[in-house]
DNA sequence: CCAGATCGATAATCCGTATTATCACTGTAT
DNA sequence: ATACAGTGATAATACGGATTATCGATCTGG
């Protein structure tokens, strides 16, 4: 039958007692520990006769790795809309994972509140798992340092603002620079930046980029937060401005304003280019692949996982800098950033 | 700092033993097991001080259930080209297990051996989760034929042929027929069915279904097996048949299929019309949609979480009628499947 | 004032694995 | 004969939490 397999019966079988299968399990031979191959072999016939596996709940407790990886995710990671942006990480995470010889543990368990799944509860089940990666776009601050400081191994999937948070993200203050300086090369003489908001790190990196930008060229940028007025009424105001470019914080917003400006008359990109912040695969306007960035996400999740195999092997902790890394994106030309007509 | 908090320190903070911070932290109250309200209130101000949390591995090494899921797949799982078919898979699982409160453990770490992974093996890790949903177009017989034998709670996504698996899956038998019939009702006077050999259960399925709708109607259904001959040779033979309707395995060979028609001038839907015996959402062919089916692919992962509870859960193992499901898919209209023209 | 019931809490044990200290035994050199 | 090194394996213990048997103290009734 499917009963569990214990050392205790292994030892039985061969002969032995429980503690001479653990060392032959772990190829242990110290001076004192010797056991010759003739028992070994026996134990591992025994072995293999009863599939034997070893409980990760024990092996833990004392005190081993599981190879196990746990992956946590604030909404449901496999869901259809949610591939957008956990799909290409996921990738990444299975891909590193199977060259680590990990298994990925998701947290589908984690109770659910006000929509948001919370790490800790109760029965938070975080400690099966020898370290785990956190997604998400928005994280919460306090779970993020209870995690510090209970010394879970883990690293966060996006840049954080937390102190002592191991992070994996991308350098979107450096990128977002070079995108709109992209922009004012191509002859634009103002540009606005449609944006939801300060809510996370990476929405004020953004800014910082824009920032940056503004202060090494002539183009003005105007700032517009989509959280602060309807998106009707900021096509409006880009509609009427006379503006040639506009830069939109991610694709959605790109193409729902661009719906909205089609809906003014206002054509992208005959009249007025877009140009995104973020991830542009796959996404496109009225047949024009979008302009903008490209995010490295399944090295991203590569990277998170040899950070995190670091914090987890390390026998001292390891430094902020390596444990706090930046990656670059790419700015990809796409066909909705152009020229600006001379008159308008 | 990040020092781990146990019950023993809880213990030693509120002047009690560990056994009274356990039976207070889990609401014990037996008759012989007393503890009044005063010293409860004390240990669980110890415990809120420190911000406890439980460690799950020793729990469960306690004799609790651990909670776990396992998902085994024969490919990446969450690669971008496997997310036409385990997409919703996942998708399901992921929805079941959170109604569940089970974690999910992805199999990662299994050897890779010719481009598939192999399931058992030294350090099969399959015993870790209390059962296993397998997924995968093709599954090997052996290792299905081995879970069955050692007892390990599972069930396969999609019918098998091996006796005594579990599974869930889809009704193409009936579905196909159905299909069929839809192509007859609408006035073809003959069909070619292009599909992929015998390589699975779905497959062979799925000529019985067409098998089933030639025996009760008058409209003859040529076979054409791809693995046969090269498709453009099978466009070629179609094109000159004079056929008006031809139903497709899958999706993905209608699209080529409908790409070697249209080189030989032969349109779609207008000169031929083109259903499809799987799932359709998502594709087109020259900006028609699809005809063809609706697999409930979410629910069938649901159900299939069902039925391993089952497994896990019940004291005697359930009958075959409860293990070996069947859920039945829809026909989708769609836009490939038309009327045939008056004079062809 | 003492037997028995009741109360409050704990020591002891178990779960499965890893590790360390220790032991019994064999040979070997002194 | 005796001390000593080397060999092969095990008993004992730790890990953190759940449970059970048990124990001392207090109370109750006769």
């Amino acid at each position: 039958m499917g009963r569990k397999v214990t050392q205790r019966e292994i030892a039985r079988i061969a002969g032995v007692s429980q503690a001479t299968v653990s060392l032959v399990l772990n190829d242990r031979d110290f001076s004192n520990v010797r056991i010759p191959e003739a028992t070994r072999e026996r134990v591992r016939r025994a072995i293999e006769q009863t599939a034997y596996v070893a409980d990760p709940a024990a092996r833990r407790l004392a005190g081993l790795d599981n190879k196990i990886i746990g992956v946590f995710t604030y909404e449901p990671a496999l869901s259809h809309e949610s591939m957008d942006f956990y799909g290409p990480l996921l990738n990444g995470l299975e891909q590193g994972a199977e060259r680590l010889g990990c298994d990925l543990l998701f947290f589908t368990s984690s109770p659910v509140v006000d929509g948001k799944r919370r790490m800790f509860d109760k029965r938070t089940r975080l400690r099966l798992a020898d370290g785990c990666i956190l997604l998400g776009q928005e994280m919460d601050g306090d779970e993020l340092r209870k995690l510090v400081d209970e010394g879970v191994p883990f690293v966060a999937v996006g840049r954080r603002d937390e102190p002592d948070v191991p992070y994996v993200g991308i350098d979107y203050r450096t990128l977002v620079a070079e995108l709109v300086d992209s922009v004012a090369e191509l002859g634009h003489r103002g540009a606005a930046y449609v944006h939801l908001g300060r809510t996370s790190p990476s929405s004020v990196d953004r800014l910082a980029g824009i920032e940056q930008a503004r202060s090494r060229s002539a183009m003005p940028v105007t700032l517009i937060d989509v959280s602060q007025q309807p998106l009707p009424a900021v096509a409006e105001t880009i509609a009427a401005s006379g503006l040639t470019a506009v830069v939109a914080q991610d694709s959605f917003v790109a193409e729902a304003l661009a719906h909205e400006l089609g809906e003014r008359g206002v054509s992208v990109p005959r009249e007025i280019s877009l140009a995104v912040a973020g991830e542009v695969e796959g996404h496109a306007v009225a047949g024009h692949r979008l302009s903008g960035c490209h995010l490295p996400r399944i090295e991203i999740a590569g990277e998170a996982l040899a950070v995190l195999q670091q914090l987890i092997g390390g026998a001292e902790p390891p430094s902020d800098v390596d444990t706090r890394v930046l990656l670059s994106g790419s700015v990809v030309p796409g066909e909705t950033l152009v020229r600006p007509e001379a008159v308008r």
